[in-house]
DNA sequence: GCCCTAAATGACACCGGGTGCCATGTTCGC
DNA sequence: GCGAACATGGCACCCGGTGTCATTTAGGGC
């Protein structure tokens, strides 16, 4: 899930990507290939920064000029997810149902590589850091800054009273999240023939959203 | 939140509590009083390790004999909570809507101390987690263990097809803490005039859990 | 192609969390 | 008082991560 290495190269502003920048963007896919492998190959935590820099030929030292982390090298990409599903939020209509709206976001997550080899590694990647505790830590603390993007929006859409003493809106993108993550975690212990989505489907329907002005956003009516 | 270093010194069985455990725990309480206050003095990254030991007359060896690191200084006492919230929620008739069930598992997380200043402390430790990234992660992989204890238990109330393959029991005890959470977040920012239920209700009211057997459940009929 | 400059790199020393090991107390049970 | 279990401290060490500096490399203007 969350894949997406597509480090958009086509940038919107007219700026050709500086060479310099652009043989960085290598070295780091490199440096992920080469450490993915090591990593599935003798586990994450017993695989040394060290390791990882001397397979990829360079000192540990330089390594970290590349990435701020070992934690981030496997985890920095959900970086990109936060401003996405933002944006992903914001083209959602308006008087929408939020859980529906959330639902939706989540789509972006669905349609991403198809190519089966880079899902697999993905996947596999995935099941290391469920499996590996500091990695599920860091992952989840990294999920709750994307959910703080989406909370402002979720305020905005209720129309809520005190904005922030109400809880609401944070507990419905963490229900939300919750929902998503549910899926991802039976998703990934099935044999994978039936799609995500409908994992997710399954989840985020086992609740509902019940806040009065969603009512009547969901009656299309009201006021 | 989630505070009571009650440490139930009155075990079930007959054993009188060995000496050296009781010294042992009289140690850890020492430990953990002399580390909240460099850690409010001074930050909890800021704090070392050694210093800790040091005000409390000890070396960084024997420190790390009492604690397995750092962090479960702050965030071990959350571990008791697993097993006394699958008991509340064992304890709960089972014909209860399982949403239900949940709110009323929260409360064991509201009557514990009620000294004012053990209080007082407890919600300083808890913003101290909350703005360091690295607690916040590994609070958050916590509380995911937490939840596993009780995802089981709500699958066996809904009367789950397979069980494994199910997201929605996993996708309700994640909802339910992540209003906790919502709830938590929202009263530690407040002035606490309010009380902490209050925003649990609001946060927890925002939600309804909507699975076929438990509807029949809150109907007080079907089947 | 040349040269100047900026950026990339590597080596090294260092910090802090955490562990294995062993020698030295300290305390319990008898 | 004695032996065994336990607690402690000290030390060396591992690993992730950072600051510093000298050196190399590569880019861009000419």
């Amino acid at each position: 899930m969350f894949a997406s290495w597509a480090y958009a190269d086509g940038m919107s502003d007219g700026s050709p990507t500086p060479i310099r920048e652009r043989t960085r963007r290598l070295a780091q896919i490199e440096l992920t290939t080469v450490a993915q492998d090591l990593f599935l190959e003798h586990g994450y935590e017993e695989t040394t920064v060290d390791q990882i820099a001397a397979a990829a030929g360079m000192s540990k030292r330089t390594f970290f000029r590349y990435f701020p982390s070992k934690d981030d090298l496997v985890i920095g990409k959900y970086d990109l997810f936060g401003d996405r599903m933002a944006d992903a939020l914001d083209a959602r209509p308006a008087d929408e149902p939020v859980w529906e709206s959330l639902r939706r976001v989540f789509d972006i997550t669905l349609d991403y590589v198809q190519d089966s080899q880079a899902r697999a590694r993905n996947d596999a990647m995935d099941r290391i850091v469920q499996s590996t505790p500091q990695l599920t830590a860091r992952y989840l603390e990294k999920l709750q800054r994307v959910q703080a993007l989406l909370i402002g929006r979720v305020a905005a859409r209720l129309g809520s009273s005190a904005s922030a003493s109400d809880p609401r809106p944070a507990a419905i993108v963490g229900a939300a999240f919750a929902c998503m993550q549910a899926a991802r975690a039976s998703w990934l212990s099935s044999d994978q023939s039936e799609p995500f989505g409908e994992y997710l489907d399954r989840a985020m329907g086992a609740l509902d959203v019940d806040v009065d002005s969603e009512r009547r956003d969901a009656l299309g009516g009201g006021q």
